[in-house]
DNA sequence: ATACTTAGTTACTTATTGTAACAGGAGGTA
DNA sequence: TACCTCCTGTTACAATAAGTAACTAAGTAT
């Protein structure tokens, strides 16, 4: 095992945990899942952009993480209902983070009520 | 003037944080950009897997949003340098509360202290 | 019977990411 | 001189990840 770099509290957790949350879905669906257990279209529901594939997906590979628990009841129509483990849980902070740093630097308006600026219909926002 | 904005726990941010650092790469080209100023080459050799292409694109991305500094001098070869702006220096508490995450879950010494059930050859690491 | 619910899966298409080669000027090597 | 490396990327193309739409199958409502 060789570390060339990094010798002391070296961040390779980052990429590891990565691994695990990297997904372009997994923060969003767990950021559901902190609300409480929920049935799979109901997180589809509330998470409307992602596709029922996506979902499964990234449900899938948080189950198989320890991160979510996927508990299946044979009721008519089948009911499937995803929680959180107390290793998911744990990942709140992160979020909460993450949150937080988006309350002080993207500034909704919602909430900073700094109306004064001409709004442009179009969204600036472009990816290249 | 009405504020119908998700009154509890507003994770709108969540999906807005992660148009700009929901990248592949953001997080850990961040991470390295925490210990200071860095070159291209620099970053690059820091991060062997990733490419030229995927860095040169993250780097401008997060340039885009305001969270990396791009500073060209003109010396021979050219140096370009990269640093975090404010903006991007306020990210860190995210990557600390994920490497804490991972050093909690992710490290097998935790996981022999958590476990009190007989857990036979199970491999924490999956990856080198 | 038709349409809708449940939780997905499958095949196909599109978008993102990775790979390899190249640019071009300056300094070192032969 | 000719060739090689350093430095910071870019370009064209290939591979992988993600998105779309149709479909499953049992039950409920119209």
């Amino acid at each position: 095992m060789s570390e060339p770099f990094c010798p002391i509290a070296c961040r390779a957790n980052v990429s590891k945990v990565l691994e695990i949350f990297g997904g372009k879905w997994s923060f969003l669906v767990l950021d559901l899942l902190f609300s409480g257990t929920k049935r799979y279209n109901q997180l589809h529901r509330q998470l409307p952009q992602i596709s029922s594939k996506a979902l499964s997906d990234t449900l899938r590979h948080l189950e198989s993480h320890g991160i979510v628990d996927r508990r299946v009841y044979a009721t008519t129509p089948v009911t499937v209902e995803y929680s959180l483990t107390p290793k998911g849980i744990d990942f709140q902070t992160v979020l909460h983070e993450m949150d937080a740093w988006g309350i002080k630097w993207l500034d909704d308006v919602q909430h900073e009520k700094r109306a004064s600026t001409p709004e442009p219909a179009v969204a600036p926002d472009n990816r290249a």
